[in-house]
DNA sequence: GATGAATGAGACTTCATTCAT
DNA sequence: TATGAATGAAGTCTCATTCAT
């Protein structure tokens, strides 16, 4: 399909220039050249600058969702699923790191429709954990004397800030492995039930 | 009126504007405004709009780091002591809710300088918590399997995510003792030897 | 429109407004209004106002070295070189006024780029000067105790100092020829050998 | 006196200062730092900066021919009178190189009312020249089919062109006494009658 | 659809000038 | 008189967006 062809390059390009700049910093200009469009051609594209963002974190994380989703639905333990989706979503940010760097970034910043669109896609995407310890917690494998949600975040935010020390700095101190061990460990010996 | 009255002034119109337009939706007019000053006096204390941004993390972490020391030096124990991390900070979130804000979206900026001053301010107040894991580890209260590094970041991270609910979601929908309760657990139960 | 067009568009413009309120006194609008073009599109051809001033002098400059050793290689005889040389510069001033201005007012500002630009392509038009008295001075025609630079300059001097009365003043007490003449017999009397 | 101390002391480094980095780039607190008071101090003797310009120019330049009429007084013949101009006109410029700098820069710039002082003060200075060349022509030792008025601007071009090298290029290429006897030697020999 | 030159609103920053002390 | 912190007008420059080709 020859349109949404040049729909993902952009989209592509930004991914890459959204994470080396940041969203502010990157140019239109340096999207295009990056797609090897013109400057014009972008608007063919997308409304404007803001929906490209708006458009990348909508589309790519719902692909991530896929993923995950997919890596997970292989494993029937809910101890299993949480180390899946910690392994998964570590390989993630070390495979996409551009994409990761956009999101880490990018989706802290302010602005009311941000905001609503963390809401949603991104909400979906850390839902998954929720799931997880739900189901768990049903099955008394997980503690029912924690809040899904409060577990759903402290898990995330342990991942996501463990992403954060490699986006920033690329040589690894810690093994993809390792980390992913190591964060499931705590917290299934934190949460699970007796 | 003091010089410092007037530096302090502009830094605290500049966590409002900055914690609820972000950086760089800010204007200098803007915390000009706020702060009741006209803008070129901005430039009487600060080199540029950036110099603001990076004095305001330097000092205001700087703060935290005090009050939050402070804090823990009350306690002997580290599990307390991590207890204490936890609702100190999440304290302090709700307390400081726009400085919060600022942190939480600016600091994740690209940028190397910004990238810097995170390794070396921020990285303080995130040590805070390595500090009190490695002391438990040499007493013998935490586990030695686990590395401090990894631990520390998922504890903060973990902390961080249960901030990012608060300052998205005004309502709450967890106490803040609930929350630094069930995190804490979370973790010392996950970490704690034998 | 070709490209050049506009760049010697704005480069017009320009000469006509540093001419008229002196670089420092013009806006960026003014070059913008009086090319007819917005004022984002001089940045599309000149990096800054002061590239403009360095473009306008390289080019301009250039050109006027081409007219002026044009109408000297027709003159075999030094003194008639001299001569002509004289002629011909007055009348560029009279006839590109505004660029006139522009030459005599920027070129004595100070700056360090400026000056080094002034060695360059400034200082080989006053050397056609220099080479004139050179050749002169081989040929005997001209006295050979004196030397050639402080002509040259002394030379060059009397006929900027007359532009200057003709630019500051527009209603020429002088005419351009008996100017000519007269500076000419002046230099020629006086380093005339034997 | 004291007032006229300190307004002495303020024009002494509005010379340096605006030698230094020009009219345009100087700033009034440049200015108050040389001058050791404090910025406001500067608006109590005058009006704004371009009347410190203004009056630079008109009482500096006055000092400078009340001196060179001095000197000027102690010759009787004409042609030795035009040699003692050009010797004292260069030995100020090394002399008060700043000062120089000043009146060669900022006296060509444009601007009505500095056109307007150019013709007063300024012609004051260079009209002892052709007051000079005048008494020589009635007194037959200078041609009279050249014009005094075109004498005048070209010694003086020739004169203000060698400052110029040596204002732009400190380290001297000629010295203070050929410089002024090779220019002076060619006027009078181009100028002297039969 | 594709281009990219042109636009022009708007931001940051400077600095001459003022005025309360 | 003297100060210097404060002011705010104004200028340079950027860059998202448009539109004629």
């Amino acid at each position: 399909m020859k349109k949404s062809d040049k729909h993902q390059k952009i989209l592509n390009a930004a991914i890459k220039v959204f994470g080396q700049k940041g969203f502010f910093n990157a140019r239109i200009s340096d999207i295009a050249k990056e797609a090897d469009v013109a400057d014009g051609t972008i608007y063919l594209y997308f409304n404007n600058k803001y929906d490209i963002l708006l458009t990348l974190f909508e589309e790519e994380i719902g692909k991530l969702i896929v993923e995950i989703k997919a890596a997970i639905s292989q494993k029937t333990d809910q101890r299993e699923m949480l180390y899946v989706f910690a392994l998964h979503h570590l390989r993630l940010v070390i495979e996409k790191k551009e994409l990761a760097e956009v999101l880490q970034m990018e989706l802290r910043q302010s602005g009311e429709s941000i905001k609503e669109y963390r809401l949603n896609k991104f909400a979906d995407y850390v839902n998954i954990i929720s799931e997880i310890i739900h189901t768990g917690q049903e099955n008394n494998i997980f503690r029912r004397d924690l809040q899904a949600g409060i577990i759903k975040r402290a898990f995330f935010g342990a991942l996501d800030e463990m992403s954060r020390l490699w986006i920033l700095n690329p040589n690894h101190t810690y093994t993809l492995e390792e980390s992913a061990e190591e964060i499931s460990d705590i917290f299934l010996n934190g949460i699970v039930a007796d």
